[in-house]
RNA sequence: GGCCCUAUCGUCUAACGGUUAGGACAUCGGCUUUUCAAGCCGGCAAUCCGGGUUCGAUUCCCGGUAGGGUCACCA
């Protein structure tokens, strides 16, 4: 109940190590939803406290990324209408790197209070415990060598420059308890969590001493985080009590898994919102589905706008069990996104997958491309489909006389050439004499004929001097497309193949 | 291995003790049809196992099994 009173405040919390990850979105996306469905508020704060693991320019594509799929962020950090990286808000900074001094405090205050402790243990020593550990099949854990150093060795040993690293001084006995939103309550004795690091020997302090203290200081209500960190979580909780600090509410999501149900990994394709973006996924689809892994509106809608997800999201349609990734399922959203996709928005896209040179062949004839984009409408589900019907050659005949074989004209197992050309003829004058060169018309100027012949016999070599292709779009289309004189034009090309 | 978590069609999920276990994707079949795509109609397909509790368990409890997560000076 004291979640209504307090303000809603959620946080993204990204560490600039790459492009940002899809189960890392969701994340997002439920914090975000959850912020916006409670009049709360999205925060982005950088956690950049791993040196060795940052990359140069992932901060933009993580920024990117958010504002590709519309998720607006309220404080923190931010891409400006400048395309910078920028920061708003009343308690930062927002980047760890930037909040050293703020760790030192809290850090100098666990170190008086005896809740926390230098540790002067080389990697190597530790190398060797967990060695030693692992082959008597103990758990890995710090063998507290340095918890109950005296003070003035301590000092001693700091002033002769020796590295040391601040460890948590995890109390003994005790059981750990915390409740979460979706798991529920869990439990879990002191023995087994280890004397975490919280200062790191180069100063900055671990994602799990940051955490805390930011939360805290950031006044986030609600911990919206990937299931892998329950694990972790009663080392926070401890931390929260030492520091005598209210616990926030935990909101552990079920991981999305790979076909091998697996945490999603690299080994599945694509994984990073970047890799979605160049595959051309909708931004709507893709947040449409992964909104529906691990949580369900309880009703039978499938299709929901990100306003609808914002009306409609609870933590309590929220699932535990882990869910697959599935890409079918993904297309189908992205092809009911694109079903409905404004005339502008669709061309703009295809061109964008389009190769230079066929791009050209298209500003040379837009009349025909404003036509066949319908066309194509029907037949994609991403846009990556487009650059792959152009490399089969799905694409080029619209725009130039396609190259084939004669005898492929014929419909199945006819082998009568010259039936075909009378075929072919007898179209010709009837499409000679069709005024307004459309669909329905063709068609009805052709159809008897076609039915009193056999239409396979009529219509597929129509369709074949069209395209040149064993697939297609109807014959009626495709000479809508062509126009008069393209389509008469290539049928008689067809027929002075036959001769 | 220790600890933690999870368990309904192949996949995402609904059913908060009583349903012929529902929907969607995928798949299969039919219709339409000159091919492909789209569209329409229909089929196949699930409560991990064993004990309880109960008049009655998918649902609650316990155990098993299976799967996953986690055990860093990474987040």
């Amino acid at each position: 109940m004291e979640e209504n009173v307090k303000k809603i405040r959620v946080r993204f919390a990204p560490s600039p190590t790459g492009s940002i990850h899809i189960g890392n979105l969701r994340t997002a996306l439920f914090a975000w939803l959850f912020a916006r469905n409670n009049q709360g508020a999205f925060l982005v704060r950088v956690e950049d406290t791993d040196r060795k693991r940052l990359e140069e320019d992932s901060l933009k594509k993580i920024f990117e990324a958010l504002k590709w799929v519309n998720l607006s962020v309220d404080e923190g950090v931010f891409l400006n209408e400048n395309n910078e990286i920028s920061q708003k808000g009343e308690l930062g900074p927002y980047i760890q790197s930037e909040r050293l001094e703020i760790y030192q405090k809290y850090i100098q205050e666990l170190l008086e209070n005896g809740k926390a402790y230098y540790c002067f243990c080389s990697e190597e020593r530790l190398e060797e415990v967990h060695k030693k550990q692992q082959a008597e099949k103990q758990p890995l854990m710090y063998d507290k060598k340095c918890r109950d150093l005296d003070s003035e060795e301590v000092q001693t040993k700091i002033k002769n420059g020796e590295k040391y690293v601040i460890r948590m001084k995890i109390p003994e006995n005790e059981i750990v308890k915390f409740n979460d939103k979706v798991f529920g309550k869990i439990s879990v004795k002191t023995e087994i969590i280890d004397d975490q690091v919280l200062i790191k020997a180069d100063g900055f302090p671990t994602y799990h001493f940051a955490v805390v203290v930011d939360d805290h200081l950031m006044e986030i209500s609600h911990i919206f985080r990937g299931e892998d960190w329950i694990p972790s979580t009663p080392k926070h909780v401890l931390l929260y009590n030492f520091l005598g600090w209210e616990i926030p509410t935990f909101v552990h999501l079920p991981n999305v898994l790979g076909e091998d149900k697996k945490k999603l990994s690299k080994r599945e394709g694509a994984v990073s919102v970047e890799d979605f973006r160049k595959k051309g996924y909708c931004p709507e689809a893709l947040i449409n589905f992964l909104a529906l892994i691990g949580w369900n509106p309880k009703t039978e809608q499938e299709i929901f706008s990100l306003e609808e997800l914002i009306k409609k999201f609870s933590i309590e349609g929220l699932n535990k069990a882990g869910g697959v990734f599935n890409y079918q399922k993904l297309n189908w959203f992205n092809k009911e996104y694109i079903k409905v996709m404004s005339e502008d928005l669709f061309e703009k896209n295809v061109l964008e997958f389009l190769s230079e040179d066929l791009k050209e062949k298209i500003l040379g004839n837009s009349s025909a491309f404003k036509k066949i984009l319908p066309v194509l409408k029907e037949r994609i589900e991403k846009f990556e489909d487009i650059s792959e019907m152009a490399k089969a050659g799905e694409l080029e005949y619209y725009f130039s006389q396609p190259e084939y074989e004669i005898e492929k004209i014929l419909w199945k197992e006819e082998k009568d050439l010259n039936q075909a050309k009378v075929h072919l003829e007898k179209i010709i004058s009837s499409l000679e004499g069709v005024t307004s060169f459309k669909e329905e018309e063709i068609k009805t100027k052709i159809w008897d004929y076609a039915t009193e012949q056999g239409r396979g016999s009529v219509l597929w070599p129509m369709r074949y001097a069209l395209s040149g292709k064993d697939k297609s779009p109807d014959p009626f289309v495709l000479a809508e497309i062509l126009g008069k004189e393209e389509t008469i034009k290539r049928l008689q090309y067809a027929i002075g193949k036959i001769n």
